[in-house]
DNA sequence: CCCAGCATACCAACCGGTCTGTTTTTCACT
DNA sequence: AGTGAAAAACAGACCGGTTGGTATGCTGGG
């Protein structure tokens, strides 16, 4: 794999995990094997640059894991208990849900950096698009998917941060539970 | 007001706006016009014993002012609304949410310190607290009580970050007039 | 030859934290 | 009430380490 993709890939991790100012540039250049001169050539505008393209990154790689989730499943209900399934597999066996969401990101930089606010708002748009869609061809109507699409990110975000408080996956069962209550049209 | 609780609220602020590491000591420092001796002074173990003092301070405003607009309204669903409506005028008003919110601090520190992260746990239980008695009041099973609060709290704290990303309000509305197909027994 | 692709040395600024010194308050004792 | 010692409440200089960023040097392939 070529320097920029590795570092991207690293860094990403690395920004989920500690969020943009916990992550620092020596932690990164040194996860990557790489230096300074590597980073300012790929990234001349340094560490946004790079958040940014990590963003991008992972917006990629998370539409990609739930569209094909989707597309295995019949209805919106069946799709959302299957990636809330694996959510849930991926938090017991690894410890931690980072690889999933980018709160830290956003609640740290979305008052501080436009570019960072709307790499955020374009992969929670994206997310919803793929719950929208589904919830249409469900026979939702155009204006309920819009708003139910939503509902759910919201909750899943936040089922994320309890999870992380709780130091457990209950939260998210929880909301998977719930889930059929707010899938009326 | 004494020295101490100048700190105390002004740190939160500043915490909850910029997040545990883009709150610089310093920063503080300048903001309450005190000095490191004062800091240290009233909190030996610097910037963590700080932080976990602003949380504690922040679990009791927030939980008072919760409880009283509880108190205020008959049903759960109107109190709700109520709730998020207050949020709603807070965001349209002072352009920010932070006040309400501490996500910037659990993403950020809940895989770095375990008071911490207690101190954010604590902070949810006692929201979920205050949903949840007023839903057994509303004739909910202890269970299901349990849950929808849960639901209640994970997707009003999904609705703050969706908030902040669009720089607009809608999200949370839009979960408003979600919220009474969860609020069903 | 040249230029993309890196490595390395270096930088000022800032970080959180410690230490010592000074002021202010408290309070027991006469 | 007056006094003086002790303790609390600060102020400010200083510290080593780290931060993100820059400038220059080297190197191999087209």
């Amino acid at each position: 794999m070529d320097t920029k993709s590795l570092m991207v890939d690293i860094a990403t991790k690395l920004f989920q995990q500690k969020g943009y100012k916990g992550a620092g540039l020596n932690e990164i250049l040194k996860a990557c094997n790489i230096t300074k001169g590597a980073l300012y050539h790929h990234f001349p505008n340094g560490k946004e640059e790079l958040l940014i393209a990590c963003l991008q990154s992972l917006n990629e790689a998370i539409t990609t894991d739930i569209e094909s989730i989707f597309r295995q499943h019949s209805s919106t209900l069946e799709a959302m208990h299957a990636t809330i399934e694996k959510l849930i597999m991926i938090l017991e066996t690894e410890g931690t849900i980072a690889g999933y969401t980018f709160s830290s990101i956003v609640s740290e930089m979305a008052s501080l950096s436009e570019p960072v606010r709307n790499a955020c708002g374009a992969l929670y748009e994206k997310i919803q698009d793929i719950y929208r869609n589904k919830l249409i061809e469900d026979g939702f109507s155009i204006e309920s998917a819009a708003s139910v699409s939503l509902f759910m990110t919201a909750s899943i975000e936040g089922a994320m941060l309890l999870c992380l408080t709780q130091k457990s996956a209950d939260p998210l069962k929880t909301i998977s539970k719930l889930l059929p209550n707010v899938l009326m049209p």
